[in-house]
RNA sequence: GGAUCGGUAGUUCAGUUGGUUAGAAUGCCGCCCUGUCACGGCGGAGGUCGCGGGUUCGAGUCCCGUCCGGUCCGCCA
């Protein structure tokens, strides 16, 4: 037997008992004829004491730093006790040792303040992975999926694993291809996400399905993008979106409640698409804060259901020029109110401003007004513009005494996702976005295409496997999907359908999506013709799921978690990567395996890439 | 596809307007030490300054190219 204990489980109850342990050595502490060793494993660190006897083995065979170790004897109480160890209070007095492998200097130490990089700690990634902190992200991750997966398992989910070797669909994200030896010339794709087969399981009768299961997408990474990640997907059948959002915010809060211990009672909060472009600017709001946009002035067939607000607006629709080119000549004008910032220095708005100009960003600069706490008022705008029209604008955005209020003015687009930025900056710098708070979001609602100017059509903003509001079907119908050019797309009725989808935001992040799908053959068809593909192209493509809309298909929906995301918000991360155990890099690499690489001449042949 | 920051000892970093033999900490090696736990003390080894080219009397430092890594934009139904 290698070990009665594990390093992490001895106490002081434990005293005299025998025991044997086996760990890696985390550091060699030598006092001529004795030495102190920790010993260390998954569950913990154990001194163990060497005597004068057992030391004078060391001379010929040196103890170093991750060695792996088995060490027999009898657990001591310390004389010197340590504190900040769970096993602090007892010691090993060694009677006898085997080192049962030796270990050459690890390139950096396995600490939980290690000096390793980034770039070194990925390349040598079996040796990260057992420091704590590494660790320690795993455990959550375990503890995530365990959560989910008896919180599905108790409301009748049931777990079937679908292909990853499946045809490639060119809509959307880039396929993962891979080439068929037995099918020359032919490839299968792996699978962006499980899609059609859950609903091919909703048609089979499995009406409540999850996976947790890997998708692949091949696009460019980000910290929080990985071209392998794994997704908590689900689908119901006989729900309405009002079911589907019920279930799964249960499954949040349930791992809320497993995993960090939080009672999340309220419910969640709801928010249509419109609200959170109209507010926030972005799809995705940290509500955790408010400081929401004022609109003041905005292309109104964006936003047609605020046409009175523009009106009122100092510089919108019913206001006259002001003389100030960047305002008038603006197609949108947003502002928020910084609350408290009013003494900002000229060094501190200068700063600001240039960090919306900078390329990410891409404004030409930012207007700002200062409201000072003795009801004066100071902009960078003051030659065209009066104290009296500063008042009525402050006013107008709400702002107090104290406050400063940014505006950028350009056009809709930029403009309202720049703004969105600078919000959640001036949230951060203001110390609003705390790690330990945790805010939930739905938004609903939204539009259920999205107008490609690349390709000049429409495309689906979710999937196009999505169905539209009921009340929206009928311009489906009625309307041709060609567009003529891209400036007239936001008048184009199909702007303004509105699709049964949802996405789950947590403080600013995406953390799941998912939509009521379309379930009758009819209506994919036209929802397929709508996207610009034709009758037998949708057949080529999509023909199986078309076909089994025939057999009978419920209505079901469902929705998809970003496993990795929601683990590494719940760990306070902001990279995925230290959620994943072997994760690749920015550039798609694994740097430890140095994937991907070229293949033998001998495979490309046999594959028939090559002759 | 684009922007931006970085690459100097095993590791993390410093290195001034271009100027003598490129430093610190830590790790590593050796000696000393019976109560340490970030042990301590003394000593030592360790560098193609990512790579290639250029400017210059002289380049870690300036210029061009290239490779690698981080972050972001585009992209990600």
């Amino acid at each position: 037997m290698y070990r009665t204990h594990t390093c992490g489980e001895l106490r002081i109850k434990d005293t005299n008992k025998e025991v044997t342990l086996a760990g890696w050595v985390q550091t060699v502490r030598k006092f001529g004829s004795i030495t102190f060793v920790d010993l260390r494993d998954r569950y913990g660190i154990t001194q163990l004491l060497f005597g004068e006897e057992l030391n004078q083995q060391f001379d010929q065979q040196p103890l170093g730093r991750e060695f792996v170790l088995q060490a027999k004897g009898t657990v001591n109480e310390r004389s010197n006790k340590n504190p900040n160890l769970p096993t602090g209070d007892i010691e090993i007095k060694v009677s006898s040792f085997s080192i049962l492998n030796k270990s050459v200097t690890p390139p950096f130490t396995i600490q939980d303040d290690t000096d390793g990089g980034d770039d070194l700690r990925m390349k040598y990634r079996f040796l990260d992975l057992r420091r704590n902190a590494v660790k320690k992200n795993l455990e959550l991750r375990y503890a995530v999926n365990r959560s989910a997966r008896n919180y599905l398992h108790e409301n009748h989910f049931m777990d079937i694993e679908t292909p990853f070797l499946i045809k490639s669909t060119p809509e959307g994200a880039r396929d993962f291809v891979v080439p068929s030896r037995m099918n020359p010339g032919q490839f299968y794709a792996l699978p962006q996400s499980p899609q059609t087969f859950k609903q091919l399981l909703m048609v089979s009768g499995y009406d409540r399905y999850y996976q947790v299961v890997k998708c692949f997408r091949d696009e460019d990474l980000r910290a929080d993008r990985q071209p392998e990640f794994t997704q908590i997907d689900c689908e119901m059948s006989f729900v309405e979106q009002e079911d589907i959002l019920n279930m799964f915010e249960g499954l949040i809060k349930r791992i809320f409640k497993d995993v960090k211990g939080i009672d999340y009672s309220e419910p969640v909060e709801r928010m249509s698409w419109d609200d959170a472009m109209w507010n926030y600017g972005n799809d995705k709001p940290d509500i955790r804060f408010g400081m929401k946009i004022t609109n003041l002035k905005f292309p109104l067939m964006t936003f047609p259901q605020y046409q009175s607000v523009l009106m009122d607006s100092p510089l919108g629709g019913g206001a006259g020029g002001t003389g100030f080119k960047v305002f008038d000549d603006a197609e949108t004008i947003v502002a928020i109110n910084v609350p408290h910032a009013s003494d900002y220095t000229r060094k501190q708005t200068d700063e600001l401003i240039e960090w919306v100009k900078r390329p990410q960003i891409g404004m030409g600069g930012m207007a700002f007004v200062k409201v000072n706490n003795d009801g004066t008022y100071k902009s960078s705008f003051d030659k065209f513009i009066n104290e009296e029209q500063l008042k009525t604008l402050a006013a107008y955005c709400k702002a107090e005494k104290g406050d400063l209020i940014l505006i950028l003015a350009g056009a809709e687009e930029r403009t309202r996702k720049a703004i969105s930025e600078l919000r959640l900056e001036m949230g951060e710098r203001l110390g609003l976005r705390k790690k330990d708070e945790f805010k939930l979001l739905w938004v609903l609602d939204f539009p259920l295409f999205e107008y490609d100017a690349e390709s000049n059509r429409w495309v689906a903003r979710h999937h196009p496997f999505t169905s539209p509001k009921p009340a929206h079907i009928e311009i489906m119908i009625n309307n041709n999907p060609v567009i003529e050019n891209a400036v007239k797309y936001l008048e184009h009725p199909y702007a303004g359908i509105k699709a049964n989808a949802y996405d789950m935001v947590l403080n600013g992040n995406e953390i799941g999506g998912g939509s009521i799908r379309i379930f009758q053959r009819e209506l994919q068809e036209k929802m397929f013709a709508a996207l610009g593909m034709s009758k037998e192209e949708s057949l080529h493509k999509f023909g199986f799921l078309l076909g089994a809309f025939e057999y009978g298909a419920p209505p079901h929906g469902g929705i998809a978690f970003g496993f990795d995301r929601l683990c590494a918000i719940l760990g306070g991360s902001e990279s995925i990567r230290d959620f994943i155990a072997f994760p690749k890099n920015n550039a798609g690499r694994d740097v430890m395996l140095d994937a991907p690489s070229t293949i033998d001449e001998k495979q490309l042949v046999e594959l028939q890439i090559k002759t």
